[in-house]
DNA sequence: ATTATATAGGGTTATTTTGCCACGTGTGCA
DNA sequence: TGCACACGTGGCAAAATAACCCTATATAAT
C-alpha cells in the first residue's frame, strides 16, 4: 500500500465508516423515498434529537447528504443514490451467511 | 425504526462496518484480482502481521471474504464480489466533494 | 527430532465513536 | 415583544475499535 494509496483508503473508508452505523442506514435508505426533515427522523428514530442531527452531519459531511433549510425546518435528501444499490449486497452477504448458520444444525 | 428493523439494520451495518476501514478495504479490492494468503498482505500492509490476520477474521466473520488452509498458508478470497461494485459509488461521492471543495475557492 | 515458518488468539493500551445533556441560534407565531 | 419550536454544538462518560506484543498451534524443512 502505497502513501497515495493510503490516502485514497482513507478517504474512501470515511465515506463508508458514514454508512457503518444501524441508525444512519436506516435513514439513508429512508431518504431514497425523498426529502425528509430532522423531526421526522427524531420521532421515528429510538435517539435524541441532538443524536438524530449529528447522524445526518455525519452524513452530511462525508458527502452522502445534502441539506436544505425551508422555515424551521431542515431538509435532508440523497446526494448520491447509488449508494441504496449496494444495500442488496449487503444483504446478498447477510443471506449467505445466514445459510451457511443453518448448514451447520442440521 | 420497529424492534425488527433495528435487529437487520445492526446486521447490515456490520457488514458495512467491517469495510469501514482502509486496510480492509485495501485488501477487499486486492482480492478481486484473486485469492491471496496472509503473508502477501502482510509484506505490503505497513502494520503488524497478528493486525492483518485480525483484519481478515474481521472480514471472514462479516461473510465478505472465505478462507482455505493449504499446507502453512492459509488463502483469502472473496466471496461476495459485489461489493466490488460499490466502490465506484464511493469514488462518485469523493469526487462529487472533491468538485465543491475546489468550487469553494473559485 | 529439532527448527523455522505461517497464522490465530489473548491481553493491554490508545484512539475513536457514540449518545446524552445542557445550551445557543434562528425562525415563525401570538 | 415574548414564546415555542426546530436544529446544531460543546462537553463529557461509556462503549467500541485498533494496533501492538507475546504466546500457542500446525505444518514443512533440515
Amino acid at each position: 500500500m502505497t502513501e497515495k494509496e493510503k490516502l485514497i483508503y482513507a478517504a474512501k473508508a470515511r465515506v463508508i465508516k458514514a454508512l457503518a452505523h444501524p441508525t444512519r442506514l436506516w435513514m439513508v435508505e429512508r431518504l431514497a423515498d425523498g426529502e425528509r426533515c430532522v423531526c421526522e427522523f427524531a420521532d421515528d428514530v429510538d435517539a435524541d434529537f441532538s443524536t438524530v442531527s449529528k447522524h445526518l452531519a455525519l452524513l452530511r459531511q462525508a458527502g452522502i447528504v445534502e441539506d436544505e433549510k425551508r422555515g424551521k425546518q431542515v431538509f435532508y435528501r440523497l446526494k448520491v443514490p447509488c449508494v441504496i444499490k449496494f444495500m442488496n449486497c449487503v444483504e446478498a452477504v447477510i443471506e449467505s451467511q445466514a445459510k451457511e448458520q443453518s448448514a451447520l444444525l442440521k
